[in-house]
DNA sequence: AAAAATCCTGAAAAGGTTTTCAGATATTAC
DNA sequence: GTAATATCTGAAAACCTTTTCAGGATTTTT
């Protein structure tokens, strides 16, 4: 069995409170007992125990993270910058992924109650609102890449329209006007805010939207690749194909490729994130360069400043992003 | 303030215990009590605590899981197995990652000492014995792509030598006689075995090894990129690159096209892993599959039969890899 | 030298649950 | 009708800390 205070204390001949203000160092206390207590507590391999402490203070120094799913490299890199973030302030990472339905998010946020000081939520199928309706209440969120309704809300998240918005506009500029569109996944508040982006840069250039240039995708590498032979089933081939992401933009180019086209001279590709993979697609890939790893970091460093501190204003934080043209759309 | 055990007890009447047998379901109470604690535990909307639950049986309910990093597709499939299984069996997650050194290791043990029931560890830089010794004792392990030293270790791993050995003897097959090789990771586990397997399939069909056809990566796609036009500036040009996994691949895919060769007629190219990218390079790339997400549900159920079984007998489960060849080989 | 202030220390309560123990009530057996 | 059993219930201990409270010892002030 591990040690306790008792231990310790019996150990060290001094009462229990002794050793807690010792090793907290909380109070002063005479010189010799607190070496008689440190050597003490040294040689039993003494540990306070995490659970007993948390009991008394209701604080943990846990922070929960709730994942719609993972896959591809873009989560990767997220959870990368959280986990730093996370160890750089010493708290500790409960994690839950896969939850699709409100049903599962509900049992997720329950499973974490108690367990953790805070909730980092990405659900971009939902709002911010509707997922604080579902959460054991007094449990501080932070959102990110989440649809925000109220004006209360904690959150990062980044410019998906104004990136969609600009890559458009670039592929306007390089002459394109027939310009084929994949889809994120159904709902999602990203891929919707893209699509937005992409129209509304269409319009502003005198181009209008066709729903025949509109096809849905869901993210992934195979949706792309899907997606892009319908685009070349149509009569009027467009010059171009946008994908929501860069993953589905390797599968279009895939796609592409096995079609017998060239890449960029007979269709353009373009694609968001710009994830490792972006950069050594062949040919590269132009994607919009999302800061993932700082969304990480910066989702934990908001949460952390507002456990610390109650009175902490809302913040909702929108982090740019930047075009990155390579090979594919020149 | 939430509900306690003790607010639902004052509501419904009775006594605590009652309300803790009701809710528990651990010994007959007479129905008409039972009935109030159920309503006055639904109107309250009282849930245990977790904490003090697990003060008092020393069991937390949670996995830990230790990683060395994160990055790339192949760490979402992971956790995403990882997830599924610990759900199923009713377990939450706790996460940490990047950790190097063992003085890291070390100290991300200690951070869930008591505040998980079992660790799953991924560490291929180290023995299991060594990782034992760094833990605080009584913790469960499990290990995932480790290397094995003692007889007593739990974990699950897959076959990283007779993958690479295969995919060497395929190419071998081809008519491939000089073959330039991409490490993985320096001295990890499973980059060592890869590159154990293929040096062993050489020999055995009588082609002798060359120092100067090991190339140094580190399994992501720029050192593949890097490596491989290192691998170009050869004298005696190689006919095919083997990378120790597919992100190193990528890069070599990317090069090569740079370089104006095409593939696989002028150099064929190989990866290792499979993950959804492979089979959407250009061309679509021969890999060794690896059953990721089942690596992910093995180590948690293995766990987990341990957690409930404390004679349970050591088990080390290596899953099977297939060969994928596709045009990247042919 | 007495009073006041300072410093250090231990006992005990508190946090929320589960479980043991023993008591009370109701039921069955003779 | 009494004794024995079965059934249900509550009080209290236990899990391991931190923190409050009050007491004792020492020092400082007058």
């Amino acid at each position: 069995m591990a040690a306790t205070i008792r231990d310790v204390a019996l150990k060290a001949g001094v009462s229990i409170s002794t050793v807690s203000r010792v090793l907290n160092d909380t109070c002063p206390v005479a010189d010799d007992k607190r070496v008689r207590v440190e050597s003490a507590a040294k040689e039993l391999g003494y540990t306070p125990n995490p659970v007993a402490r948390s009991l008394l203070s209701s604080e943990t120094g846990g922070i929960g993270i709730i994942l719609p799913f993972v896959s591809g490299e873009f989560f990767s890199e997220f959870l990368n910058g959280v986990d730093q973030a996370a160890q750089e302030q010493d708290f500790f990472l409960l994690i839950s992924t896969s939850h699709h339905s409100s049903e599962d998010l509900k049992k997720a946020m329950a499973s974490m109650y108690r367990r953790v000081d805070g909730l980092l939520v990405m659900a971009p199928h939902m709002t911010t609102q509707a997922v604080e309706a579902l959460a054991p209440d007094g449990l501080p969120f932070v959102f990110v890449n989440t649809e925000v309704v109220s004006d209360d809300a904690f959150g990062v998240t980044f410019d998906n329209y104004g990136g969609m918005y600009a890559m458009t506009a670039h592929l306007v500029s390089k002459g394109h006007r027939r310009i084929a569109f994949i889809t994120g996944t159904e709902n999602a508040y990203d891929a919707r805010e893209r699509l937005r982006g992409h129209l509304q840069a269409l319009k502003d250039n005198g181009i209008a939207p066709l729903d025949e240039l509109i096809f849905k995708g869901n993210y992934d590498q195979r949706a792309g690749f899907e997606a892009c032979n319908r685009v070349l089933r149509l009569e009027d081939r467009p010059t171009a194909v946008m994908a929501s992401n860069d993953d589905s933009a390797i599968g279009v180019l895939s796609a592409l490729r096995q079609a017998g086209l060239t890449i960029p001279d007979d269709m353009a590709v373009t694609g968001f994130d710009d994830v490792q993979s972006a950069q050594f697609a062949t040919p590269p890939l132009s994607s919009v360069h999302v800061p993932v790893r700082q969304l990480g970091t910066a989702a934990i460093d908001l949460l952390v400043s507002r456990l610390n501190d109650v009175q902490r204003a809302p913040q909702m934080r929108t982090l740019p992003v930047e075009l990155r043209i390579r090979g594919s759309s020149k």
